[in-house]
DNA sequence: CGATTAGTTGAACACCCTCAACCCAAGTGG
DNA sequence: CCACTTGGGTTGAGGGTGTTCAACTAATCG
C-alpha cells in the first residue's frame, strides 16, 4: 500500500476522539475557558464571561494522536473546533489519490466549515493535539446570535483568503527551489524556535511535497541543495536551521 | 513591452472611475438598490429598506472599462465594492513580473478588503463593468453596525475560501489538460450560454494560462486537441460550446 | 540486532516551457 | 482598394525542470 495514506487512516467512529480530562459542558460555566491557553487568540476572544460560559456549554474538548483525521472531505459538515494545542492539515484529493494539503493550522486556529452543507476537505492532525469541539447546528446558532463572535471569525476567514490566495502564486507560479525556500521561511515565521534556532518542522517531506506541488524526491533535493549552499543547516529529519535569511528570502522571490 | 501588462495599465488616478448616471448618495433613500440587478444575490440583500438607504448614502455606483484596475496589490484597502455588472479578475504578481489570477469575481460578488490595512491582490475589469462602491472606513462601521451584513459577507467568505482551496489542487496536482478542461467546465457553469450553448469566455488565452498556471501556448496547444477530440466546438477567439460535457468532464479529473 | 519506515540519490524520461515563426482578423492610412 | 500595422492566437522545434522508477542509506523501534 502506497505510504501516502497512512496517515488518513480513517478514524473507526466518533467515540475515537478521546476526551481529555473531565467530561467539559454542563454547568461548568467556562471553567475550561478560564484556563485555556488560546482564549485570547482564539475566535472566543472578544466575548465576555457569561458568553464564553455558554459557548463551553455546547463544546467539548477532545484529544488527538498524530495522523488521526477528523473531517473528511465531502463528508456532511457535523462539527467545528478550535484548535488549542498541536498542527493539523487540510487536504483534498482527485479521485485517483494526488492530494494537494490547502491549509496547515496551529493552535488557536478554526476548523471546520460553519454554515455551509459539506466538509470541502479532509483535517489531519499531524502532531498530537487538542481540540475545543462544537457540534455545527449549535455553534451556528450560537455564532449568528453573537455578532461579535462572527466578527472574529470573518476577520480569521478573510486572513485565511488572503493567505491562501498568495500561496496560489507559489503553487501556480514559482519553480521548486523558490517553492521550497518559501515554505521553510513561513514555517520559520509560524513556529517556534529552540535557543540554537533549530525549528521542528511538523512536516513529512512527504507532506512538504503535498503542500508545494512536488514529488518527495524533488523536495529532498532541493533540500540537500540548500544545506549545500549554505542557506540552511539540518538537524534530524525535522530540525531545520535558517542560517542565511536574506539570501534565503532572495531564494524565495526567484531572484 | 510584454504585452501581459496591458491591461494593467495604472489607472491615471482615482477619478478615472466613471460615475454612472447621476451621483448617487446624498439622501435618496436607495433608490439605486431598488432598481438594483443584484440586490437579491449581493451581500446586501437581506437588509431591510432602511437599512439599505442608510448603505446606499455611503457608496457610489461606478463604471469601469474592460482593462481598467480598480485597486492594486499591496496598496493601503481604502475600497470596498459589489460588482453589479461585468467580470473582474483577482491578481498577485512575484517581483520579476510573473502573475497570478488568484480569482475571477462576477455580477454579485463582493471585491475589496474590509477589516485589513493592505489589499491583498490587484482586481482589474477583464469585461466593461458596473461596481456598487464603498470607502474602507464608512463601509467597516457599516458592517459593525449590521450584524445581517456581516453574516452575508462571512457566507460570502467562507465560499470564496472553499472554491479557493480547490483551485489550488488544481494548480498543485492537475496536469495541463485536466486543468484546462476543468476551467472550461467551470466557465460553462458560471456564465449565461447563448442558445446555441455557446458560452463567451471573459479571459484571453493569456490570462487563461494565468489563472491555470501554465504558458499561452499551452493553453492554445491544450484548447486545439480538445476540439481535435470533439470535445468542444470553438466560435470566433472567446466563444466556446461544450460538446461532449461528460467526457470533458473525465478528463478534468484526469480519467 | 534485524525490521521497518523515512529520506536520499541516480538515471531516464515526460511534460511543459522557451523561443521563434507564422496565421488571422481588425484597423488605418495612402 | 490594397499595403501595412497591430494584437491575439496558433504551430513547431528543442531544451530544461521536475517526475518516475529504482536502488540505496539513515533513522527509529521493537
Amino acid at each position: 500500500m502506497d505510504m501516502r495514506f497512512d496517515l488518513a487512516q480513517k478514524a473507526q467512529d466518533d467515540t475515537a476522539l478521546v476526551m481529555a480530562g473531565a467530561p467539559s459542558g454542563k454547568g461548568c460555566g467556562g471553567q475550561y475557558c478560564d484556563r485555556c491557553e488560546v482564549r485570547d487568540q482564539a475566535i472566543c476572544a472578544d466575548l465576555d464571561e457569561q458568553q464564553r460560559g455558554a459557548l463551553n456549554r455546547i463544546g467539548r474538548r477532545v484529544s488527538l494522536q498524530a495522523g488521526q483525521t477528523v473531517m473528511w472531505e465531502g463528508d456532511s459538515s457535523t462539527l467545528v473546533a478550535n484548535v488549542i494545542e498541536g498542527t493539523l492539515k487540510l487536504s483534498t484529493s482527485t479521485g485517483d489519490g494526488r492530494e494537494q494539503i490547502v491549509g496547515v493550522v496551529y493552535a488557536s486556529d478554526f476548523i471546520g466549515r460553519p454554515f455551509g452543507a459539506r466538509t470541502p476537505h479532509s483535517v489531519t492532525a499531524l502532531t498530537d493535539a487538542r481540540l475545543c469541539l462544537y457540534p455545527r447546528g449549535a455553534f451556528d446558532g450560537f455564532a449568528r446570535e453573537h455578532p461579535v463572535l462572527e466578527h472574529r471569525l470573518l476577520q480569521r476567514t478573510l486572513d485565511d483568503l488572503d493567505r491562501t490566495r498568495a500561496w496560489m502564486l507559489l503553487l501556480g507560479r514559482k519553480n521548486a527551489r523558490e517553492k521550497v525556500a518559501t515554505l521553510l521561511l513561513d514555517m520559520h515565521n509560524r513556529l517556534p524556535a529552540d535557543r540554537g534556532g533549530v525549528i521542528e518542522l511538523p512536516l513529512s517531506r512527504q507532506q512538504i511535497a503535498d503542500v508545494l506541488g512536488l514529488t518527495i524526491e524533488t523536495v529532498s533535493r532541493q533540500i540537500g541543495d540548500l544545506k549545500r549552499m549554505g542557506l540552511i543547516a539540518l538537524a534530524g529529519r525535522r530540525g531545520v536551521r535558517i542560517v542565511d535569511a536574506d539570501r534565503l528570502e532572495a531564494m524565495a522571490e526567484g531572484e
